[in-house]
Parts: structure tokens; C-alpha cells; sequence
DNA sequence: GCGGATCAC
DNA sequence: TATGGTGATCCGC
């Protein structure tokens, strides 16, 4: 629903009915609750110092709307399960039965999957630079919090919190800037030792993987136990970063074991059917990955607080929450996941997008200037990951912080940053005329609907290269009307209809050479060798990219380099000269360490 | 297919 | 004074 009321949402006394902020502050509180090192905290007070800090900020009145709206929600929820309770749900009784007896049959307790979590991570390496971090209160992150050491989570600061907060509930707070690429060395060294147990683990994140060590115990007649004993201190050792992890029987259960013993600990739950359905019976649900405060709240009025509760509603739940939800809670009371571990490599990737924050801008000019950067950016990252999109998708956050996406299906995939601009322009332009007085704080480009563009490995000759004719640039004139907009759009997406038509026979051809032939792609881009090399994947942007070190390292570079202008241009006016400008100097990482090197590539080609 | 919403990290 | 960026998925229309 978009709020027509530009600026005229001041703050309204609100006196009227003194809602209850409870739920608000339990909003307020951060999504990251289930973090280990709150236990000892009073959250009330906690929660009373943010909500005194947010009040009556743009950002706060957003929280409120949406704290209401799902209070409105959970109303209706709770009404139609009063409603359910008064049918006959027999039916409904029986196919949850059958659906849970069916999704037994599939239990897999064969595996040993484990879940290796580094214990907060990024502060943990600013400290093995500055030990004496060690005893202070530290986090990491500027504007919002990255993470921070277990002294400030005594606070109650945590990660994704506002850094003035986080400063009111600890003032002698020590804020760190991000440096990914100490982070991503790091990185590699503990993924290094994780290969050896599985070099077919599964990065979930920059800190965290998942491996399934069976054939580790088979080969050396270990019990999983022993095995992550053994691999947690030889990464302690190595690279005198803790980390703590789960063992179970699926990727699920292991998730939430390796919080169980945060930090520097771990934790098993047995390859027993038994051992399993206990565990879950008294787990709170919100523990489970996918259920957020959202659905925690959602599944709390109706009386779900563990996964043990989700049985006696069994019934209740397709009604009430869906079908996928239902499976979900399923799989959650049974204590069932996923045991196939594999390389982030084979996931097949659905969409690229850019987005950036800034302070409010309410000048079209300066929010076309906007748009264009990140169309530049963009253009950036279809390259890198060679890729164009046949849909575009256009998102915008309000000053209110509402956000609002537009999507479009150019005639045929782009991913050239006039493209990109050209085709986002009349979405833009569209939301300024429904939105009159339309601020914004951030905008935000995204492709979906991907074609690769990678070589096919053949065709080294005969291009026919012939570059697309250059569209329209589509430029708006300054102090231009809407209307003259949206006429040049239109235009443009004729012109683009005839060019497609034109372009029809060769197209993919040409996509496969367009993207070889991109000019300031990364360097990865240019590698067209003969046989196919194994790939190795960026700790940055976590995709398989170069075949040999050098390329890999250029793509690092190139990824870190482009983390470091973003994270410098935020709110800057002129993000297109001061980006760069700004820039720090990128600094090589040594070529080819070479005891660290082969041992480290993936085994999945073949 | 589109737009809003939720979730993870 | 002030609250991130990237990618995925699901739901209701």
C-alpha cells in the first residue's frame, strides 16, 4: 500500500489509545535474539533503551506500522482458528497424518552432517591483530553492526543494530570498519583444514559450512564426535579462530546444534529416532532456520512456542498458515533436513541485483544521478557473474523506509548499464508520478529471469560481433515533465522490439560473445583456455570464478575492491566521482601460497 | 507474472 | 542526527 502522504506525516501525537509496545519493543529488539551470548542480559531493560533511542524516528514509525499491521494479522488468526476449532476437522486430521507418516518413511539417519559456525567471527579477527580488543566491549560495522565480541553482547549489543544504539546501551563501545579482506583470508585458512574432511563441504556463508564427515569416520575409524574435536582445535590451532559446531543427522539439526554450545563448543544430537523427536519436542521453534519474528509471533498466538507444540495443531495448520508452511512444520516436529551436502558451486543462481542506501533525496535529477550509478554498478556485477536478465526489477525504500518494487521485461535480456538505466527509467518515472513529493533513501536494481552469457567453450572465430546498434539513450532532458519521460520510454522499448527482431537468429550467439568481449569485466572473464579447469570459489560474492590463481586472485581483488567503494560512497552526493576517488588502493594477495594451494580445490568436476 | 513480505547472513 | 546489502522463497492476487 503506498502512502500517498509525501511529507505529510509528521508526527502525530498518537495519544489516543496507549497501544501496547510490547510487541514493538520485542520488534525493536533486532531479529538476531537467538544469538548466543544474550542469556545473561536483561532484555527488558535492553529493549527499554532502544525503544527510548528509535522513538519518534522515521524508522521507529515505520516499525510501529508494521508491529500493528501484524497485530491486525495475528487477530485474524486467531479468529479463524477459534472458527476451525468449531468444525469437524477429521479430514484435515487425517491428511497431516498421513502427509507426517509419509515424510517418516523418509528418514535418512545414515549421515553425519555437521555445521561449523566461527564464533563471531569478524571481531575475532580484528582481535587476533589487537589482543587487547580482548578486553573491551568491540564490534565491527559502521552505520549497522556486523558483529561483536562476546563483552559487548553483554550489553546487549548485537549484530544488525544500529551503531547509535549500540552506543547508548554501551558507551565505551569500540566500532571497528569492515575489513573483508582480513576476514576472507581468514576464511580460506579454516576452509582449507574444513576440506580435508569434506572437500565437498558447503559454504553457507563467509563463517559458515556445512560437511557431511561420514566417509571421514568410516576412513579413520572415528566417531563424529572425536572427528569435530579434532577438526575444531586443529582450526583453533591454525588459525587461532574458535569456531563451534553441530552434529546430526541432517543439515536442520545440525544448524541449531552448533548454537547449542557457542562459543567455542559443540554439540551432537544422536542418529536416533528417539534421541531426535526429544530434542524438538521442547526446541522453541524460533531457533529453527525460517521461522523469524514473524512467524514466531504468528505461531505463538495460536499456541506454538516449540516444535513440540506443532502436533496437537497439526490439523489447524494448512488453514491457517498455508501448505508450504504446513510441510515446513512438518519436517520441524519430526526433526527431518536435508542430508546431501554439496558445493555452493552446483546451486544455479536466479538473480543479481545492486542496492544502495543514502540520505533522503527528493530531487529527480539527483535521484536519476542515483539510478544511474547503480545501473553502473549493476552492469558490473551481470559481468562478473556473466549474466544478462530478461526481467528487471526496480526497488525503492520511501523516506518512511516503505519499500516498493517494479518489474519489467525488456524485449530481450540486457545487462549494459544504459540498458539497465533506460528500462528502469520509466518504472522511476512512473512511481514519481503516482507518489507526488516522492523522497527517497535508497534505490535499487535487481535481474531476474537470468540467461548466461559464460562461454560455451567452442566458437573462437567467426564472430559476427556486430554490436547492437546503441538504443536511445533514453536521457531525460534537466527539469524535464513526466510526460516527455514517458514518451521517450515507450519509444525505447520500440526501438528495442524492432532491434529484437532483427536480432532474433543470432542472439545467443552474440550473448556468449558480448560477454566474452566486455571490456571491464573482471579479469576472469578473458580466460577462454582449451580444457575446463577446476574452479574456485570467491570468499567474496561465494561464486566459482577463476581457473587459476592469478585470475582468482584478480577476481578477489575485483570483488573486495568493489565491497570497499560501495561501503566509501554511501551517502555521499556524487557517488560516481567520489567512489573511486575515495577508493582505497587494492592490495594483492600473495600468488599461490603454494602449501596452502592444491589441496584446496574441488573434486566435483568430473 | 507481479508486488509485498519474510528470512538468513 | 542516525537503522545495511544480497539473494531466495512464498503468498495472494
Amino acid at each position: 500500500m503506498v502512502s500517498p502522504s509525501g511529507p505529510s506525516d509528521e508526527k502525530k501525537p498518537q495519544p489516543a489509545q496507549e497501544e501496547n509496545s510490547d510487541t514493538l519493543k520485542y520488534q525493536l529488539l533486532g531479529p538476531s535474539l537467538t544469538k548466543a551470548g544474550q542469556d545473561a542480559v536483561d532484555q527488558q531493560k535492553v529493549s527499554e533503551i532502544i525503544y527510548e533511542a528509535s522513538k519518534g524516528s522515521k524508522f521507529f514509525n515505520h516499525e510501529q506500522e508494521r508491529d500493528r499491521n501484524l497485530t491486525v494479522k495475528i487477530e485474524r488468526i486467531r479468529k479463524e482458528k477459534a472458527r476451525l476449532e468449531r468444525l469437524d476437522l477429521s479430514h484435515e486430521l487425517r491428511r497431516a497424518d498421513e502427509y507426517l507418516a509419509e515424510l517418516e518413511s523418509t528418514r535418512d539417519l545414515s549421515q553425519y552432517v555437521i555445521h561449523v559456525d566461527c564464533d563471531a567471527f569478524f571481531a575475532a579477527v580484528e582481535e587476533l591483530d589487537r589482543p587487547e580488543l580482548k578486553l573491551v566491549p568491540m564490534a565491527v560495522g559502521k552505520g549497522v553492526l556486523t558483529t561483536c565480541n562476546y563483552l559487548a553482547r553483554k550489553f546487549g549489543v548485537r549484530s544488525g543494530m544500529a551503531s547509535f544504539v549500540a552506543k547508548k546501551l554501551c558507551p565505551q563501545l569500540v566500532l571497528l570498519p569492515q575489513n573483508y579482506e582480513k576476514y576472507t583470508a581468514k576464511a580460506k585458512e579454516i576452509r582449507a583444514i574444513m576440506a580435508q574432511y569434506d572437500p565437498l563441504f558447503e559454504s553457507a556463508s563467509i563463517d559458515e559450512a556445512y560437511l557431511n564427515i561420514t566417509p571421514y569416520c568410516v576412513d579413520n575409524n572415528m566417531n563424529p564426535e572425536e572427528v569435530v574435536q579434532q577438526m575444531r582445535a586443529e582450526i583453533l590451532e591454525t588459525t587461532k579462530v574458535s569456531v563451534s559446531a553441530g552434529i546430526a543427522a541432517n543439515a536442520k539439526i545440525a544448524k541449531i546444534s552448533s548454537n547449542q554450545n557457542k562459543p567455542n563448543g559443540q554439540f551432537r544430537v544422536a542418529n536416533e529416532r528417539s534421541a531426535i523427536m526429544d530434542f524438538m519436542r521442547s526446541l522453541p521453534v524460533r531457533k529453527v532456520n525460517g521461522v523469524g519474528r514473524v512467524f514466531e509471533r504468528e505461531l505463538s498466538s495460536i499456541g506454538i512456542e516449540t516444535c513440540g507444540d506443532i502436533y496437537p495443531h497439526r490439523a489447524l495448520l494448512t488453514k491457517l498458515f498455508g501448505e508450504k508452511a504446513f510441510q515446513f512444520l512438518a519436517q520441524c516436529y519430526l526433526g527431518l533436513g536435508r542430508t546431501k551436502i554439496e558445493p555452493v558451486e552446483t546451486h544455479e543462481r536466479k538473480s543479481v541485483g545492486t542496492e544502495s542506501t543514502f540520505h533522503e533525496i527528493g530531487d529527480k535529477e539527483v535521484i536519476r544521478a542515483k539510478l544511474n550509478w547503480v545501473a553502473q554498478e549493476l552492469e558490473k556485477d551481470m559481468a562478473r557473474t556473466q549474466f544478462k536478465g530478461r526481467t528487471l526489477v526496480l526497488k525503492v525504500k520511501l523516506h518512511t523506509f516503505e519499500v516498493l518494487t517494479r518489474q519489467t521485461a525488456p524485449p530481450r535480456a540486457i545487462s549494459q548499464a544504459k540498458d539497465l538505466y533506460a528500462f528502469a527509467l520509466p518504472m522511476l518515472v512512473k512511481l514519481e508520478k503516482d507518489i507526488p513529493g516522492m523522497k527517497l533513501r535508497l534505490l535499487g536494481l535487481r535481474c531476474t529471469n537470468l540467461v548466461s552469457t559464460k562461454k560455451p567453450g567452442i566458437n573462437f572465430f567467426g564472430v559476427v560481433a556486430a554490436p547492437p546498434p546503441s538504443r536511445p539513450a533514453l536521457i531525460e532532458n534537466s527539469d524535464g515533465n513526466t510526460m516527455e519521460h514517458e514518451i521517450s520510454a515507450e519509444e525505447a522499448f520500440e526501438t528495442a522490439a524492432r532491434q529484437e527482431i532483427q536480432d532474433e537468429m543470432n542472439d545467443l550467439e552474440q550473448l556468449s560473445q558480448e560477454a566474452a568481449n566486455i571490456p571491464d569485466s573482471p579479469p576472469a572473464a578473458k580466460s577462454i583456455n582449451s580444457s575446463p579447469p577446476p574452479q574456485w570459489d570467491c570468499p567474496i560474492c561465494g561464486r566459482a570464478q577463476a581457473a587459476d590463481d592469478r585470475l582468482f586472485n584478480d577476481h578477489v581483488d575485483f570483488c573486495l575492491s568493489r565491497q570497499t567503494i560501495l561501503q566509501a560512497v554511501q551517502d555521499t552526493s556524487d557517488p560516481s566521482e567520489q567512489g573511486f576517488s575515495s577508493a582505497p588502493s587494492r592490495k594483492r594477495k600473495p600468488i599461490s601460497q603454494s602449501s596452502s594451494d592444491p589441496r584446496q580445490k574441488r573434486l566435483f568436476f568430473q
